[in-house]
DNA sequence: ATAGGGTTAG
């Protein structure tokens, strides 16, 4: 619809002409600049034209137009000032945002509860909570969007801060006193922040007591049995909803794919599909990374072929997705495809090809990646790094570091890591050392993996007592930082105080591992504690359902041989649900010698150089291919 | 009459 103005029409025509367009989704920018002209030239100062002019700037992400005619308005209303705020707010202006909202001579409900909700959407929650006190203060009354705005924002600020369960709870009691407690929307949210402060009753009694339900209400609830782990609950819920959106399918698929349930997160997914719903970006993403997990290449090709077909293959999101799927599935060249597909593609992109070639082993492709990319950031790095660690590139660990340094870009606990576990495999004290100054400069000391990196460093250079120090001073260990400490105990000698620990590790609700167990094992065979090294071996299939391996079968026979019971040990490798290593011939034959049984040892000595000739065999095999 | 703020997932 061409708009030809010969002569100038009154404002309420331009209104209401504005207003037609608006809402038919014109592309008419240029119209409204010729309309803000003629409101200028006939001087009229009424701010209501004003503001359509300035909401359709910001509908076509202008911004700066707005902010223009913002300040060049003769008078503003309240209006104007609640629409600039928002706007900034949603670039991510908050200072900005702020600085408006502060220069609003005249506050209401609705200006409040927008920069109140701007501030929760920029993830700073402690503020608009403090904002909220004051509008209360200002004897302004919140209403059902106030009440969720904030909700939102108790429920952001709990993730760091345990006193803002408190704040929640003394909110729900002004809700009630204020009789909000009835609208939809304010018991969605409180399902939601009850369900965030694992409060199962109170999320049930929430959505139990509503007269009238939504999908969002049922969505809620659905997203709270998966919040506390009751799958079965979840899937019922699902089942008996009255009504689904598309939230409602991308709850289900990516809380199942988060579960570790990923056929189901696919099953889900394709009948989302069959369904009629288009998946979104998200619900791609989740079900490729179920696809990942599951590193089933034939699931996630297939999913690849309906990002095709609803034509998503150029969205960075979707293409980050698919070169991981592809990378976890060892197929990078496949990943490497989707990336050269994409045109626009962001860091994020960049970054997971890279990973991804680091994961497939393909170090000098990720370097090709890495040299290539436009521009790197801290991930990068970072991924560039753990990829030379991951496929044992120790130097060039410690050589990517510096070049990381000498950019100007400050390193992370993750990155300390790696090129800690490097030195610790080159190994080199001295550089080791060196690094955990850094660390500590940086303070950085306190992070799990940067603790536990260290620990092993020095365990594995030969200096316990530091590694036993780092241990006492870590304030949060994980399953790797115990193994690592057994483990480096048991490898120095110290036999006793690796058991020890693990026996103090069993008193945490940590779960012994294989891995775990086998330092044990190892520790007691080296000790001769013959009959703790057996309770250990039986608890662990009938204690923690572990399946032990040849290496821990081998300690077992290493522990029976140095004990002199060879023809135990000879039987025990007979009964051994697996293969026999070399290894573990080798410790028969070692007990053989020390008690010099010349029979036994004859037998264990022909097993073992059958076992290295078809060792060398196989790896004539794998060199001929 | 027409312009401003909100809830469920990742």
């Amino acid at each position: 619809m061409p708009l030809s103005i010969s002569i100038p029409p009154p404002a309420k025509t331009i209104t209401s002409l504005l207003l037609r367009f608006s809402k038919t989704h014109l592309p008419i920018l240029t119209a409204y600049l010729i309309q803000a002209q003629i409101i200028k030239s006939k001087s009229n100062s009424d701010p209501f034209a004003y503001n359509v002019i300035i909401s359709s700037f910001l509908a076509s992400n202008q911004l700066e137009s707005a902010r223009k005619l913002f300040e060049e308005m003769p008078e503003r209303n309240i209006v104007t000032y609640t629409t600039i705020v928002d706007a900034h707010m949603k670039c991510g202006l908050v200072s900005d945002a702020l600085i408006y909202f502060r220069r609003n001579p005249f506050q209401s409900v609705i200006s409040y509860t927008a920069v109140i909700n701007g501030l929760v959407r920029n993830g700073l929650g402690l503020r608009a909570l403090l904002l909220f006190k004051e509008m209360l203060c200002d004897g302004l009354m919140p209403n059902e969007i106030t009440f969720t705005t904030i909700i939102r924002a108790c429920i952001i600020s709990a993730y760091d801060h345990v006193y803002m369960l408190p704040m929640g709870k003394s909110i729900v009691g002004l809700i009630v006193k204020t009789n909000f407690e009835k609208h939809v929307s304010v018991c969605n949210s409180l399902i939601t922040m009850f369900s965030k402060m694992r409060e199962v009753d109170n999320a049930k009694r929430v959505f139990d007591e509503m007269i009238v339900r939504d999908v969002i209400s049922w969505t809620a609830l659905l997203d709270f049995y998966f919040e506390v782990g009751d799958l079965k609950e979840a899937r019922q819920v699902f089942d008996s909803m009255p009504e689904r959106n598309e939230i409602s399918w991308s709850t289900m698929i990516a809380r199942l794919s988060q579960n570790d349930e990923s056929l189901e997160a696919l099953r889900f997914f394709y009948r989302m599909v069959h369904d009629g719903y288009k998946p979104n970006v998200s619900c791609f993403a989740s079900v490729l990374s179920a696809s990942a997990s599951s590193t089933s290449l034939q699931f996630g090709s297939n999913v690849h072929s309906l990002v095709v077909k609803f034509g998503m293959e150029n969205d960075n999101f979707v293409a980050s997705s698919l070169i991981d799927m592809y990378s976890k599935c060892r197929k990078s060249q496949y990943g490497r495809q989707v990336f050269d597909f994409v045109l626009d593609k962001n860091i994020v992109v960049w970054n997971t090809m890279l990973g991804g070639y680091s994961f497939d082993g393909r170090v000098e492709d990720a370097e090709d990646i890495f040299e290539q990319m436009p521009a790197r950031n801290i991930v990068s790095w970072n991924a560039m790094i753990s990829g030379y660690d991951l496929n044992e590139r120790y130097g060039k660990v410690l050589e990517t570091f510096d070049a990381m340094l000498f950019s100007g870009q400050v390193p992370m606990g993750m990155t300390f890591s790696s090129v800690i576990h490097s030195c610790a495999n080159l190994p080199s004290l001295e550089k080791g050392k060196n690094l955990h100054g850094k660390i500590l400069k940086l303070g950085l000391e306190n992070e799990v993996f940067v603790g536990t990196s260290l620990l092993d460093m020095y365990s594995k250079s030969g200096d316990v007592e530091s590694s036993k120090k780092i241990f006492s001073k870590m304030p949060q260990k994980n399953e790797v930082s115990w193994t690592a400490m057994i483990q480096g105990l048991a490898d120095s000698g110290c036999v006793n105080e690796s058991i020890e620990l693990f026996e103090r590790m069993k008193e945490t609700n940590i779960i012994p591992t294989e891995t775990m167990f086998l330092s044990i094992l190892f520790a007691c065979s080296h000790c001769g504690l013959l009959d703790r090294g057996l309770h250990y071996f039986e608890s662990m299939k009938k204690e923690y359902g572990i399946f032990p391996n040849e290496r821990h079968y081998t300690c077992m026979v290493d522990l029976l041989s140095r004990a002199g019971l060879l023809r135990e040990a000879e039987e025990f490798i007979g009964r051994m649900p697996v293969e026999p290593e070399a290894n573990t011939w080798a410790a028969l034959l070692s007990g053989s010698c020390t008690f010099r049984n010349e029979e036994i040892g004859e037998r264990a000595a022909k097993k073992l150089l059958f076992r290295i000739y078809m060792l060398q065999l196989g790896d004539g095999r794998k060199l001929q291919r």
